[in-house]
RNA sequence: UGGGGUAUGGUGCAACGGCAGCACGCCUGACUCUGGAUCAGGUAAUCUAGGUUCAAAUCCUGGUACCCCAGCCA
């Protein structure tokens, strides 16, 4: 039996690295997340995050964050300070901060470690040319004419590449392993071109930069990375991997993992895809509330928690699968029913004049702030006799099940009044513009005098102390559950919801939520949890709807 | 048509030769001053064909389907 009772229900990286501390394989866990600064992280990154800092923290060991900047072309400051923020933010800390070009005098001698011993070479043919004699999935490649240059040719050959002395694609040096294999990337990858850019951190001290194939397994093994986790698509260059540390004399043996990376219904994860949406302004920016970037979700209200706890509840295994936004959405609404501040919000209000309120009273109630925390105390909401309801809780015509506002029809003010419906005032094309209702002036506080059962209760505003406010209503950016089923010839573009953003300019809030300050969190009773914008202020209120609550009356409507 | 991977309810993950389980979703019902939350219940799965075994999701053999690989990207 290889596992007693205790150590079942491990994940496959669990029980690699539970083994490998059991059999000695290493003493403790070095694990690293090495995103290249090159974009915004996003909520598949934060997957590998949760992975490589959570196994780490797990069994005791480190985690480093290495910023993979071996390709000065694509890469910029920018990014590498965004993902250091959205790593904190994730609630992460780092053992060490890295970066692959601090190694590059390193990851030099070992190119020329190759060179000598045979095992690189370089390379004249055009980037065309080295295409054409890779071969093909079925065919074979040939050797480049250069291959058998002697070491000391290409010794001077490499140094003067890096002296600068050749253009860009003029020469390349690459591993000498195998044109046959039937592994592509065996097929003597390029380890070194030439890019004369100036790189984010090392200028122009270099005009030749490692090719990643090359780097990441040196990058590990001089960290003393012990578990290297990666997705999937680089299972065909794990031999290569091991070959190139096998080739030189490194500080330590690096192991590099395959799990299979995040997929989320309704959401788009390419990078290239994403930026695509910032340039050309579909989206306000990496941070629009609907980008599946990690500053995105903290944008539109998420917490870090809910983020975390997805990451567990989906796990991890070697299949390709996706996710469902449900389960994310669940994760978030699991929290901040227990957390967030509630709040009545009218986003689309309907003015009803309580006829038999005294003229000129005002009335001050309790209302709680979280039924959900017993420690989160009460304020006061006050109502007079002009007050606002949600348009969608009045019906003329009630359907069958509709128990909230209609003719003759009696409701409950959250906190408040008991009101029964007796007018429905409309203008000239027969829109309801108002309501008159009576109110039961002993219900106070909610409950009927007589002992009658009341179904619906409403959240209100009272128009002599509601704030006006700007909500935004966010939904998927697509309409396409799964975006890999995009149809022949159609592009992701043609799957945006035009919905996916619904302005409402005029809103009317509660006073403490007009109170709020940017990122605070709120349940608008009834809606779901919104957070106030990073814009936001006392006098011009903006939230941002972070997810509805369940809606069953809503399901049944459609 | 080469190589590398992966197949368990609608979705994701377990079960490591011994009663297929958990979560989300979905559907009932109870309760409720949020049609929320909560509570109770229900629905639903081992890709396929053989074989080994008292016993197979698990082991063996043969199929099938899907994913990845022909960047001087990572």
């Amino acid at each position: 039996m290889a596992f007693d009772e205790g150590s079942r229900n491990l994940n496959f990286l669990e029980e690699i690295i539970t083994k490998d501390l059991e059999n000695g394989v290493t003493e403790s866990v070095v694990t690293r997340f090495p995103p290249e600064p090159n974009g915004y992280l996003h909520i598949g990154h934060a997957k590998s995050i949760c992975l490589n800092f959570g196994l780490a923290k797990q069994f005791g060991g480190k985690c480093n964050l290495r910023f993979d900047d071996t390709n000065p072309a694509k890469e910029e400051t920018e990014y590498v300070e965004s993902i250091m923020n959205d790593v904190k933010w994730l609630g992460f800390e780092w053992a060490n901060l890295c970066y692959a070009s601090d190694y590059f005098d390193q990851l030099y001698q070992w190119a020329l470690d190759l060179i000598n011993a045979g095992k690189a070479y370089v390379d004249d043919q055009s980037a065309e040319e080295i295409r054409q004699k890779r071969g093909t999935l079925t065919k074979p490649g040939e050797d480049s004419p250069y291959r058998k240059r002697s070491a000391e040719e290409n010794l001077d050959l490499f140094k003067r590449m890096t002296a600068g002395e050749f253009e860009e694609g003029t020469r390349v040096l690459r591993a000498k392993i195998d044109m046959s294999s039937n592994n592509l990337n065996m097929r003597d990858p390029v380890i070194y071109r030439i890019l004369k850019r100036s790189h984010h951190r090392t200028g122009d001290k270099w005009c030749v930069y490692p090719m990643y194939d090359f780097a990441h397994g040196y990058e590990d093994a001089i960290e003393g990375v012990t578990h290297s986790i990666c997705t999937l698509e680089f299972q065909d260059h794990r031999p290569l991997y091991d070959w190139f540390i096998e080739n030189v004399d490194v500080p330590h043996v690096p192991h590099q993992y395959e799990f299979a990376r995040l997929n989320l219904t309704y959401t788009l994860m390419s990078k290239r895809k994403l930026l695509e949406l910032v340039t050309t302004g579909i989206v306000s920016g990496w941070d629009d509330p609907r980008m599946p970037t990690i500053c995105g979700f903290r944008r539109r209200g998420y917490t870090p928690e809910s983020i975390r706890r997805f990451c567990k509840e989906i796990g991890v295994a070697k299949a390709d699968s996706m996710a469902e936004v449900e389960l994310l959405q669940y994760c978030l609404r699991e929290q901040l029913n227990r957390t967030a501040q509630r709040g009545m919000a009218v986003l689309r209000p309907l003015k009803v004049v309580l006829e038999n309120w005294p003229e000129g009273f005002v009335d001050e109630l309790d209302a709680e702030n979280n039924p959900e925390d017993e420690n989160s105390g009460s304020r006061k909401v006050r109502i007079g006799k002009e007050i606002y309801i949600e348009r969608e809780d009045f019906m003329e015509e009630p359907l069958k099940g509709f128990f909230r506002l209609a003719p003759g029809m009696e409701v409950r003010l959250k906190y408040a009044y008991i009101i029964k419906c007796k007018e429905v005032i409309k203008n000239e094309s027969g829109e309801v513009t108002e309501l008159r209702c009576t109110v039961d002036m002993d219900s106070r506080g909610g409950d009927a005098p007589d002992g009658r059962k009341i179904k619906g209760t409403l959240h209100w505003a009272w128009a002599g102390e509601a704030v006006k406010a700007k909500v935004n209503l966010y939904g998927h950016l697509f309409t396409l559950k799964n975006m890999s089923d995009m149809e022949e010839g159609k592009d992701y573009k043609d799957y945006l919801d035009p919905n996916s953003l619904v302005v409402i300019e005029d809103a009317l809030v509660e006073p403490v939520l007009a109170d709020a300050k940017p990122m605070d969190k709120f349940q608008f009773m009834r809606h779901g949890y919104f957070c106030a914008d990073h814009d936001s202020t006392p006098e011009k209120p903006v939230f941002n709807l972070t997810v509805s609550l369940k809606d069953s009356w809503g399901k049944q409507m459609r």
